[in-house]
DNA sequence: CCTACTTGTTTTTTT
DNA sequence: AACAAGTAGG
C-alpha cells in the first residue's frame, strides 16, 4: 500500500491510530497520502463504515471515493458508474464505503434524521440557500423598518453570518455591540433566527451549529456516532471554521483518531469564519499529535514554483517549496488592450494548444470574480471552444428552476414562507403587493405562517375581487401538489410545471429566452428521475436501512441535494472543455496550462478584500492560483476593463510588481518589445529609463499626458522608482491613481488654455 | 388595486 | 446588463 510513496507520505499512511496533522504544500500528493491511508486502513482491518472523511466540496469527495476505490478494488462495493447529478457520495452509506462528505451535507444528512430533537424543527425542515437568505434578510429589515440603503442586505447577512460562524448568539451579538448600528444589526439577528426557526428552516451556517448543539444536547446521538466513526479525516482543514472544527473535535474527543490535513498558506476562507488558527487549537486540544510536513512539490515546474515562492515568501518565507520536476516553459505575464483582446489572446493561445494536441481538460482559465467569465464565455462560443463554467450561476439559480422548486417546498412544508412568497403571484394571478401585504399581516394577526393561513378557513376574508380568487387558484394548485405526495418524484416535479401553468407564463413573459428556459425544466425533471433512479436502485436499501442516515423521502433527499451541491459534478467531466472558474473554486485541482486572467490592481488584491485577512489573503488566493499549474502558466492583465457601464483604465497588479526579477516573461500586447525580468526594457513605459531618479518632470503640480485618458494634472506622488505612484486629476474629469512605471504617461507643460467644463 | 414602465443599484470569494 | 424598488395609467 505504500509502495511509490516518499518517506514524509510514507508515515503519514502507516500512522495507525492518535491525532495526526499532516502540513501539505500545493501537489506534495496530499490527495493521495489520503486515499492511501484510507485504503491502508480498510487493509488492516478496519471496517471502511467506520471511517469518516469530511472534504471541502462534493467534488473532492467524489474523487477521493474513487481513487481510494481504485485502490481497494474489490474490497469496496463498486459505485454506480456516471451516476452524474447525484454522484458517488450519495450513495457511500452501505457497510462496505468509508463515509466521503463535506461538513455541510453530513450535517444535513444528520439532521434529517436528529433534528425533530432540538426544538421547534421538525425533520421536514427547509435548507434556505443564499437567494432565501437574501429574501428573509429583506423581510427582516422591513418589518424592522431599517432603511435597505443605510443596512444593504447582502452586508447584513454576512454580518449575522459572521456572528454565526463565530458562535455568537444573538443576546451575546447585542451585548458586544459597541455602536448604535451593531446593535441594529444584533436586532436583526435575532428576528432573522426567530423567523428560521418559525419557518423550520437552517440555513448553511445553521446546518453546523445546529449539528453543535445536537451534540451537545443529547449526548446519546453523539455517542452512537463516535462509536459509528472510529476514524475521522479532514481535509482542507486550514479553511474549518470553528463550528467546523468543534464537529470533527466531538466526534474524535474519545478515540483520539484524527487527521488533519491543509495547508496555512492555501488559507483563502478567513471572511468565511475559517482560521488556520485551528491548527493550533488541534495541537492544544491533542498535545499527544504527530506532525507530518510534505514540502516536496510532484506537481509543476522550478519556472512555477520559482512564482509561487515569491508570492508566499514575502509573508511566510521559512517554508520553501522544492521540486526535482524537468524545467518547462517560462511563465508569462501578458498585457493585453482590454477585456475582448484578453479573451482573443487567450482563445489563441488555447487553439495553438489544441494544435499541438493539448486536451481542452487540461486548461484552466481562473479569475478572482465570477463576472470576469462573461467575454470568455462569448469569445469561447464564437470561436466554437467547449468550455464548462465551474460556479457562478449554477443551473439550480435560475430563476424557473427555483420557481419550480418553491412549488415543491411550499406543497411540503406549510412553514416554508420564503418559498411560497416567491410563487405568490408567479404566474401572475391578480395578486398584487398590497393584497399580499394583506394577507401577510392577516397570517400575522393569527399567529400563523403564510402556508398554514393559506390553508386554514378564514384566508380569504381580508381579500376581495381578482385578488381572492388568485389566492384560491394559488391553494388549489398547492393541494394537488401535497394530495399527490404519494407518487413519484419526477411526477411531482411535472405535476408543478403543469399545475402552476408555468409553461404558459413562461412564453408570455420571456419572449427572448423561454425556450432555454423551459429546456431547464426539463433538465429539472430528469434530474428528479435520477434521483429517484438510484433510490430505487440495489443502493437504495444501503441508504435507507442505515439507520443514521435514513432518507425521510425522495423530495427531501432532492432538495437537501439541490441546496449543497455545487453543479460541478453535475457536468460531464468525459467531454473535452476547457474549465473555467473563480481562483477559490479552483483550490484543490490541478491543470496542466492554467491561465490566470485580471490580474490588476483592486480585482486581485481585490478592493474590497476582507478587513480581517486583509491583503494577506489575496495574496494567499493567487498563491493557490499559480499553484495549480503542472507544466505552463499564463497571467494576463489589461489596460482598461468595462465595470457595469463605463470603461476603467486599469493597472496591473501590486503582486506582479513584487515579480519582477524572476524568470518570468513580461510581455506587452501591441508590437511591445519582449523583456525578460521586468518592464523596464519596455519601449511603452514612457518612463520606463527614467523612472529611477526624481528628475522625470513626475511631482506634484506638474502636468502630464496619458495616452487614453488625455491631460492631467498630478496632485500628489509617493514612492519611488517602479513603485512610484502618483494620483491625478484629468481634464476629462476623474482622478485616477497611477503606477508611473507602467502608465503610458508622458510629462507636458501646462496647458494655457481655460478648463473645459464639461 | 393591478400591471407596465422608469429609475437606481449592483459584484468578492462559497457551503 | 440585469434586477429590484418606485411611479404612472388602467
Amino acid at each position: 500500500m505504500a509502495e511509490g510513496l516518499n518517506p514524509a507520505q510514507k508515515s503519514a499512511v502507516t500512522h495507525q491510530t492518535g491525532p495526526l496533522a499532516i502540513i501539505a504544500g500545493p501537489g506534495s500528493g496530499k490527495t493521495r497520502v489520503m486515499t492511501h491511508r484510507i485504503a491502508q486502513l480498510v487493509s488492516s482491518g478496519v471496517s471502511p463504515a467506520s471511517i469518516l472523511a469530511i472534504t471541502f466540496t462534493n467534488k473532492a469527495a467524489d474523487e477521493m471515493l474513487r481513487r481510494t476505490q481504485a485502490l481497494l478494488g474489490a474490497a469496496m462495493s463498486t459505485v454506480l458508474p456516471g451516476s452524474g447529478f447525484l454522484g458517488p457520495s450519495a450513495l457511500d452509506l452501505d457497510d462496505e464505503t468509508p463515509v466521503l462528505r463535506t461538513f455541510h451535507s453530513f450535517c444535513a444528512r444528520l439532521l434529517r434524521r436528529y433534528i425533530h430533537r432540538l426544538e421547534p424543527y421538525t425533520s421536514r425542515f427547509s435548507i434556505y440557500d443564499s437567494a432565501d437568505q437574501l429574501q428573509l434578510i429583506g423581510e427582516v429589515l422591513k418589518s424592522l423598518q431599517l432603511d435597505r440603503t443605510s443596512f444593504p442586505p447582502r452586508a447584513t447577512l454576512s454580518k449575522v453570518s459572521h456572528w454565526k460562524n463565530q458562535m455568537t448568539g444573538p443576546e451575546q451579538a447585542s451585548e458586544n455591540s459597541a455602536t448604535f448600528r451593531d446593535r441594529e444589526l444584533a436586532r436583526v439577528y435575532f428576528r432573522y433566527q426567530e423567523l428560521l426557526e418559525e419557518r423550520d428552516a437552517a440555513d448553511f451556517d445553521d446546518l453546523l451549529l445546529l449539528l453543535v448543539r445536537l451534540f451537545r444536547e443529547h449526548p446519546d446521538v453523539l455517542e452512537s456516532m463516535r462509536s459509528r466513526f472510529q476514524f475521522v479525516l479532514v481535509d482542507e482543514f486550514q479553511d474549518t471554521n470553528r463550528p467546523q472544527y468543534l464537529i470533527a473535535k466531538l466526534l474524535a474527543d474519545e478515540h483520539r483518531n484524527l487527521c488533519v490535513t491543509g495547508d496555512p498558506d492555501q488559507s483563502i476562507y478567513s471572511w468565511r469564519g475559517a482560521s488556520a488558527d485551528n491548527f493550533l487549537r488541534f495541537k492544544e486540544d491533542f498535545p499527544e499529535h504527530s506532525i507530518i510536513t510534505l514540502d516536496q512539490n510532484y506537481r509543476s515546474t522550478p519556472q512555477i514554483l520559482e512564482v509561487a515562492s515569491r508570492l508566499a515568501g514575502t509573508e511566510f518565507g521559512e517554508r520553501k517549496l522544492f521540486t526535482e520536476n524537468d524545467a518547462g516553459p517560462e511563465v508569462r505575464v501578458q498585457q493585453v488592450r482590454d477585456e475582448r483582446k484578453e479573451a482573443a489572446w487567450i482563445a489563441d493561445c488555447i487553439e495553438s494548444w489544441k494544435a499541438d494536441a493539448v486536451s481542452a481538460s487540461e486548461i484552466a482559465v481562473l479569475y478572482r470574480v465570477n463576472a470576469l467569465s462573461r467575454t470568455f464565455e462569448e469569445e469561447f462560443v464564437r470561436r466554437r471552444i467547449l468550455y464548462s463554467v465551474i460556479g457562478g450561476m449554477s443551473f439550480y439559480e435560475r430563476k424557473e428552476v427555483k420557481d419550480i422548486l418553491a412549488y415543491l417546498r411550499a406543497a411540503r412544508s406549510t412553514k416554508d414562507d420564503v418559498a411560497l412568497l416567491r410563487i405568490f403571484n408567479v404566474p401572475a394571478r391578480g395578486i398584487g403587493k398590497v393584497s399580499i401585504e394583506r394577507f401577510v399581516d392577516a397570517a400575522r394577526d393569527a399567529r400563523r405562517t403564510l402556508g398554514e393561513h393559506l390553508r386554514s378557513d378564514g384566508a380569504l376574508d381580508a381579500l376581495r375581487g381578482k385578488a381572492r380568487k388568485g389566492v384560491e387558484q394559488l391553494r388549489d394548485v398547492l393541494a394537488k401538489l401535497t394530495q399527490t405526495s404519494a407518487n413519484s418524484l419526477t411526477e411531482q416535479v411535472e405535476l408543478a410545471i403543469q399545475a402552476s401553468g408555468y409553461l404558459p407564463h413562461l412564453e408570455k413573459s420571456e419572449p427572448e429566452s423561454w425556450q432555454e428556459r423551459q429546456r431547464n425544466l426539463e433538465e429539472l425533471v430528469s434530474a428528479a428521475s435520477e434521483t429517484e433512479e438510484i433510490l430505487t436502485s440495489v443502493y437504495a436499501s444501503a441508504i435507507v436501512d442505515d439507520p443514521d442516515f435514513e432518507v425521510t423521502d425522495a423530495l427531501s433527499l432532492f432538495l437537501e441535494r439541490i441546496a449543497l451541491i455545487t453543479d460541478a459534478e453535475m457536468k460531464s467531466s468525459e467531454e473535452e472543455q476547457v474549465s473555467l472558474m473563480t481562483l477559490h473554486s479552483a483550490k484543490g485541482l490541478e491543470y496542466n496550462k492554467v491561465i490566470i486572467i485580471g490580474v490588476e490592481e483592486n480585482l486581485i488584491p481585490h478592493s474590497r478584500h476582507g478587513e480581517i485577512e486583509g491583503i494577506e489573503e489575496e495574496r494567499r488566493l493567487l498563491y493557490v492560483g499559480v499553484t495549480r499549474a503542472r507544466e505552463e502558466l499564463i497571467m494576463t492583465h489589461t489596460s482598461w476593463r468595462r465595470r457595469f457601464h463605463e470603461r476603467e483604465p486599469r493597472l496591473p497588479s501590486s503582486f506582479l510588481t513584487e515579480l519582477e526579477g524572476t524568470s518570468i516573461a513580461f510581455e506587452r500586447a501591441e508590437g511591445g518589445g519582449f523583456s525578460k525580468g521586468g518592464w523596464q526594457q519596455d519601449p511603452f513605459s514612457y518612463n520606463a529609463e527614467n523612472s529611477h531618479d526624481e528628475e522625470d518632470g513626475i511631482h506634484p503640480g506638474a502636468w502630464i499626458r496619458h495616452e487614453i485618458l488625455g491631460k492631467g494634472v498630478i496632485l500628489s506622488a509617493q514612492g519611488h522608482g517602479a513603485s512610484k505612484r502618483i494620483s491625478v486629476r484629468f481634464e476629462q474629469g476623474g482622478e485616477k491613481q497611477l503606477v508611473v512605471a507602467y502608465a503610458p504617461v508622458t510629462p507636458i507643460s501646462p496647458p494655457d488654455e481655460e478648463w473645459d467644463s464639461s
